[in-house]
RNA sequence: CGGGACGUGGCGCAGCUUGGUAGCGCGGUUGCUUUGGGAGCAAUAGGUCGCAGGUUCAAAUCCUGUCGUCCCGACCA
């Protein structure tokens, strides 16, 4: 598909599919690797990635936690040792059965999290409670064989951060869990511009070998939901799997109550799904590799260098607060820069030619909503553009927050939620106190499933399929 | 694993029905002219048509097999 074939389009569900992969490949963002399922992030994706790896990262250090790094492959056997893990991951593992030219005596699988290894290690390093709390986080790649693959969303191998925590007390975890959610929500609020709804996942939806599942739920702009986060409850099912004990204060024997919480690359996709239009991606200024590129008009060598020694100063003049890329390319007209800087979700472009500068101006271009600002003041470009950068951080955010408003519904009866799902994908508001088989039922029959029980509900009301009294009220939706 | 589509210069595709010396657009290279929303002209390089068999005087094209990728479902961050 050509750039210009990438504005049309016809609305559908294989349509949507081709944009955001299209979009994806031409912004360079990433590309198929000779692996089915496998992706290679390209220097442009990976870039993204540090700047909201760097955010997270510095939050999660602020919180108390320190980075280690754990081995990638596991003996096969300490899968097994909690139950629900196993069940939940094994389908999905890929094993190690040879190395070194011989027949492994215990297979090896590569992590698909790295709950157990970890938990192995926590077990050797807790006798007291003075050893607690642990507060440990890793950046990693983890592999899941999963059926089936979407750049960024949803590859064989893909990389994330992943912490685990182990606290004296249940409470300690508890608050630990919700802590490191907000973090996530910050994340994905304040830096990716996402709104995202935190709340509780469903037992069905839960995490193999959790108690409970926190999690950030996001709308696409296509209204299907997108989990961005998890954290997790642990209990003592990983403690007890591992013996991971403790004498406390008074002398007894305890197993230690965990969490563990992620956030992986499917971020970008998330951004470019939360985000993106018909032109292309839409970044948000707090991450985007290059906040403001520099596009240079001229006719002849002497405006040439005129207009590219103007440019390299004030990319120089700005370069201390903003990320500045000058387009010094020869080959390229200023209209194809133009656009192919668009597509890149460059959030803002200067053009600057020999008008401008005559006049000591520049001409500002943004990329959320295509509009030009003509004749801006060279005095104070840093300040114009800061602050540029931050309204159009805040406006991406609230248009994706209208979007989602917009796209709630609420219902109160099952016919209702069928109806409105029937021609599109909304996130669907209702009071629910079915279990997991009535959950299962209604993936059959509408494809949509409990993203999330929000938080800080105080509300009561009737279940929309039994009819029972509840104060649980859910969001239903079509997922990625 | 089921359903669908597709493998032809770097990329996107046509050619296949009806076998007969492999073509188009984009991109690349060189030169000149251009440059405020995807530049023009000219010259030039680049492909054993996914792979393996088979049919035939002759296969990108027909037959058999095989491998791979993408899309839609079941599974999942």
């Amino acid at each position: 598909m050509s750039i210009e074939e990438l504005e049309e389009g016809d609305g559908t569900e294989s349509d949507r599919s081709k944009w955001y992969t299209d979009t994806i490949l031409q912004s360079e963002l990433a590309d198929y690797a000779p692996v089915k399922g496998c992706m290679v992030i390209r220097p442009y994706g990976y870039a993204l990635w540090e700047n909201i790896q760097k955010a997270l990262d510095k939050m999660i250090k602020d919180t108390g936690h320190q980075n280690a790094y754990f081995p990638m492959l596991i003996p096969e056997s300490f899968l097994n040792k909690e139950k629900q893990h196993v069940e939940g991951f094994a389908p999905e593992c890929a094993v190690v059965t040879h190395g070194g030219g011989k027949k492994l005596e215990e297979p090896l699988i590569v992590r698909p999290t790295s709950e157990t290894i970890i938990n192995f290690m926590f077990a050797k390093w807790v006798q007291s409670w003075r050893d607690l709390p642990i507060l440990c986080n890793q950046w990693a790649n983890v592999v899941r064989w999963e059926m089936r693959t979407r750049l960024f969303l949803r590859t064989l191998e893909f990389l994330w951060q992943e912490g685990h925590t182990a606290h004296a007390t249940e409470q300690e975890a508890e608050t630990e869990a919700k802590l490191m959610l907000e973090q996530y929500r910050i994340l994905a609020e304040d830096w990716l511009a996402l709104p995202v709804l935190t709340g509780e996942k469903t037992e069905r939806e839960r995490f193999a070998g959790a108690v409970r599942t926190y999690c950030i739920e996001a709308m696409m702009r296509d209204g299907k939901a997108l989990q961005a986060g998890t954290s997790h409850f642990l209990g003592q099912n990983f403690a007890k799997a591992f013996e991971i004990t403790f004498q406390d204060k008074d002398g007894n024997l305890e197993f230690a109550w965990q969490t563990s919480w992620g956030v992986s690359t499917r971020l970008v996709g998330a951004i470019v799904l939360g985000h993106g239009d018909d032109k292309g991606l839409i970044l948000p200024p707090k991450v985007a590799p290059i906040q403001v590129v520099i596009v240079p008009i001229f006719k002849t060598e002497e405006e040439k260098a005129l207009v590219y020694e103007h440019c390299n100063r004030i990319k120089s003049e700005l370069g201390d607060q903003i990320r500045v890329h000058f387009d010094d390319r020869d080959q390229h007209t200023p209209g194809f820069k133009f656009n192919y800087w668009e597509q890149k979700g460059v959030p803002v472009r200067l053009n600057i030619g020999p008008k401008d500068i005559a006049n000591e101006v520049v001409e500002i271009a943004r990329r959320d909503t295509r509009e030009k600002i003509r004749g801006v003041r060279q005095a104070g470009l840093a300040n114009e553009l800061s602050g540029l950068l931050d309204q159009i951080q805040k406006n991406i955010f609230n248009n994706a927050l209208e979007f989602r408003k917009k796209n709630t519904v609420s219902v109160k009866t099952y016919d209702e939620m069928k109806k409105v799902l029937a021609d599109k994908n909304v996130f669907v508001e209702t009071f629910f106190d079915g279990n997991g088989e009535d959950e299962g039922r209604i993936k059959d029959e509408t494809k949509a499933t409990v993203r999330v029980i929000p938080f800080d509900q105080n509300e009561e009301g009737e279940c929309f399929l039994t009819g029972r009294k509840t104060s649980r009220k859910v969001i239903f939706a079509r997922s990625y």
